[in-house]
RNA sequence: GGGGUCGUAGUUCAGUUGGUUAGAACGCCGCCCUGUCACGGCGGAGGCCGCGAGUUCGAGUCUCGUCGACCCCGCCA
């Protein structure tokens, strides 16, 4: 027997002929001498008849057919006369009059059915029979989702002249950024290769080996704690070209997610905006603003210094308004619970008031003023975030630049927690402003991005991207002064702008990238910059800093998170609904049970021995 | 590393103030049924209440610990 169909695809018009289907019991309707067996493979449903009159040597074997056992049918098609037709299934106007029936396999009664309508199973039950859970026709729909973005961004890119080129799984760690699978070295007992957290390093030499335009669907691996958008191996769309300006990537990541929305039956806006960090910071208090709901305003010139002065706001810091549209009146109980958003550490940088009908009475104008501004209408929550009036006296305002970059960082935290609240309340009031319903795409570039970032911990700064990132070249002179002052968090480092950019969906980074650094004097100067003298520079990065010195060309590229983008179009709550096999919160396998321990002999021959 | 939610039949859940034999639905098994499509009818089986201590005359229920799943903070250049 050969299949001649898949089970999704008979229409009216094949009535008549005879075919082969092959596929798995979705459901099983046994009338006694009229048998209905509904057969599912991936393109969808069809249903078979068997009818012990005109078959009744094959009947006695279809009584014992069960659910995801798999078969294979022959028979006729025929169209289901008026009343017996399902307009719910696509192939509702016709049936199968089964003639031949093979058992290709029997099944156990499987923990939960695959062609349940809405499969209400906890999630760790479909981890561990994840096979069964694939048959389900969600997964099928994301999987194959997944498939046509992938075909199209492949396409795209190969279109525009990018080599698709796979780079080493096992490579070099880099003590840096987030921690490192190793993988034990035999041959060299003691020493690790360890996984890709990307292949960054791979793709720029791969620039200066003038492969001209590199593009890869990578695998990255990254041991960190996990999220509903974060498993340990992810896959990124990776590229990188020579001879760029930011518009020729912007132009290229654009193109690809054009098609690949495109793939998935979506038309998106092109160009996308464009807003610089501090903007972003300042108008939505987060690196990666969600563009679907309004930004914050500024609204501390509606208020007089007195009003300011009464309402125990420190004037010197943002005063702004975050709008949740559309929430209507409140209850009483509804606004106690405002100060939930809020945990102690939030508490003690920002305040807020939502009450504005009791503002009103006390400063009509100013409320009228800050409905203007922050464009207002009825129903539309308004709550106003500012920094507590500290009651000892502040440190002195000196007037210098370190007293201006210290109230940048103070100002940062109150647009940073203002903008928490922004989301917190458009999570509480979803249901009322519905702005998250529905396939709006809202892209965005974000731009420079400070090169560096204060690391509470350690009092020093950091890389905020990755130390291959170009700045802007008239940030140089603040290289060289905030280099003196790399353990004072008021550092001219805090100013430095990155040639970086972030593209941003929805309020999700999507993806990040940046022109680099191709001089390496340059390159050998941010390493100096935090710390890493020549010896160690040598160390880690020799090889880079000399491949730097024969010829590199000015490059430049970006990584996108493809499983991230297939979330998103899937409209899936975490990413191990899009991808087959996914990893658990701890990053376990439950299907296959790993990580596992493993025999002495194999610690042996890998000279390792574990501490118990 | 920290916080939260959860864990009872194959599955999803209920389980009173700590008190008799731990229930329901779906699924499963048997019998019946020729137009169902979440088919229907009758009957039946099925439990380490995650695991381990403790409190108590008595624990699914209370306490502590532990394991696992999920969400969040830290972390993720």
């Amino acid at each position: 027997m050969k299949r001649t169909h898949r089970c999704g695809e008979l229409r009216a018009s094949d009535a008549g002929s005879t075919i082969t289907l092959m596929g798995w019991v979705n459901r099983r309707r046994d009338h006694g001498n009229l048998i209905f067996i509904d057969l599912r493979d991936r393109s969808g449903i069809t249903q078979i008849v068997f009818d012990a009159e005109r078959n009744p040597a094959m009947h006695a074997r279809v009584e014992s057919v069960r659910n995801e056992y798999v078969l294979a049918v022959t028979g006729k098609v025929e169209p289901r006369s008026e009343n017996t037709r399902n307009p719910k299934m696509d192939t509702g106007d016709i049936e199968v009059i089964a003639g031949e029936l093979k058992l290709l396999n029997e099944s156990k009664v499987p923990p939960f059915f695959p062609g349940d309508a809405n499969v209400n199973v906890n999630e760790e039950v479909r981890l561990k029979y994840r096979y069964l859970d694939l048959r389900r026709p969600e997964m099928h729909a994301n999987i194959e989702m997944r498939h046509r973005v992938t075909l199209a961004v492949r396409n795209y890119l190969a279109s525009q002249g990018f080599y698709e080129i796979e780079t080493p799984i096992m490579t070099r760690s880099t003590p840096e950024g987030a921690r490192d699978y190793l993988v034990p070295s035999r041959v060299h007992p003691g020493e690790f290769y360890a996984l890709p957290q990307s292949p960054q390093i791979f793709k720029q030499l791969l620039m200066i080996g003038g492969m001209d335009r590199y593009f890869q669907i990578a695998r990255c691996f990254r041991d960190e704690d996990l999220r509903a958008d974060r498993q340990p191996e992810f896959t990124q769309i990776d590229l990188e070209l020579t001879f760029p300006t930011e518009e020729t990537i912007h132009g290229v990541v654009e193109g690809f997610l054009d098609a690949a929305f495109s793939a998935a039956g979506h038309t998106i806006e092109r160009p996308f905006p464009q807003m610089p960090y501090d903007d972003a910071i300042r108008l939505y208090g987060i690196d990666k603003p969600d563009l679907r709901l309004p930004a914050m305003t500024d609204v501390k010139g509606a208020f007089s210094a007195d009003a300011l002065e009464t309402l125990a706001i420190d004037a010197s810091l943002p005063v702004v308004v975050i709008r949740t549209p559309k929430v209507g009146e409140l209850s009483r109980k509804e606004r106690d619970e405002h100060k939930t958003l809020l945990n102690e550490k939030q508490a003690k940088v920002v305040k807020f008031l939502d009450d504005f009908k009791r503002l009103e009475k006390s400063w009509p104008e100013a409320v009228a003023k800050v409905r203007e501004l922050s464009g207002a209408e009825e129903g539309d929550l308004l709550v106003m975030v500012a920094a507590p009036k500290k009651s000892e006296a502040s440190a002195e305002d000196t007037g210098d630049a370190a007293a201006e970059r210290r109230k940048q960082r103070d100002a940062f935290a109150v647009y940073s927690n203002a903008g928490q609240l922004r989301l917190a309340l458009a999570q509480r009031y979803a249901a009322r402003h519905k702005a998250f319903e529905g396939k709006a795409y809202k892209f965005l570039w974000v731009t420079d991005f400070p090169s560096f970032e204060w690391d509470e911990q350690k009092e020093t700064w950091t890389f905020a991207h990755h130390p291959f990132t170009s700045l802007h070249e008239d940030h140089m002179e603040l290289l060289s002064e905030g280099v003196k002052a790399l353990h004072d968090p008021n550092s001219a480092l805090g100013a430095i702008r990155a040639r970086a950019y972030d593209v941003v969906l929805n309020g999700t980074e999507l993806g990040s990238g940046s022109i680099r650094i191709h001089q390496q004097e340059i390159q050998a100067k941010i390493f100096e910059a935090l710390g890493m003298d020549e010896a160690e520079q040598k160390l880690r990065f020799g090889f880079f800093l000399e491949a730097l010195q024969y010829g590199t060309p000015p490059h430049g590229g970006i990584a996108l998170g493809l499983d991230r983008i297939v979330m998103i179009l899937a409209g899936a709550p975490s990413l191990r609904e899009v991808i087959p096999f996914p990893k658990t919160a701890a990053a376990t396998d439950l299907m296959m049970d790993a990580p596992t321990p493993v025999t002495d002999a194999q610690l042996k021959e890998l000279s390792i021995g574990v501490k118990k």
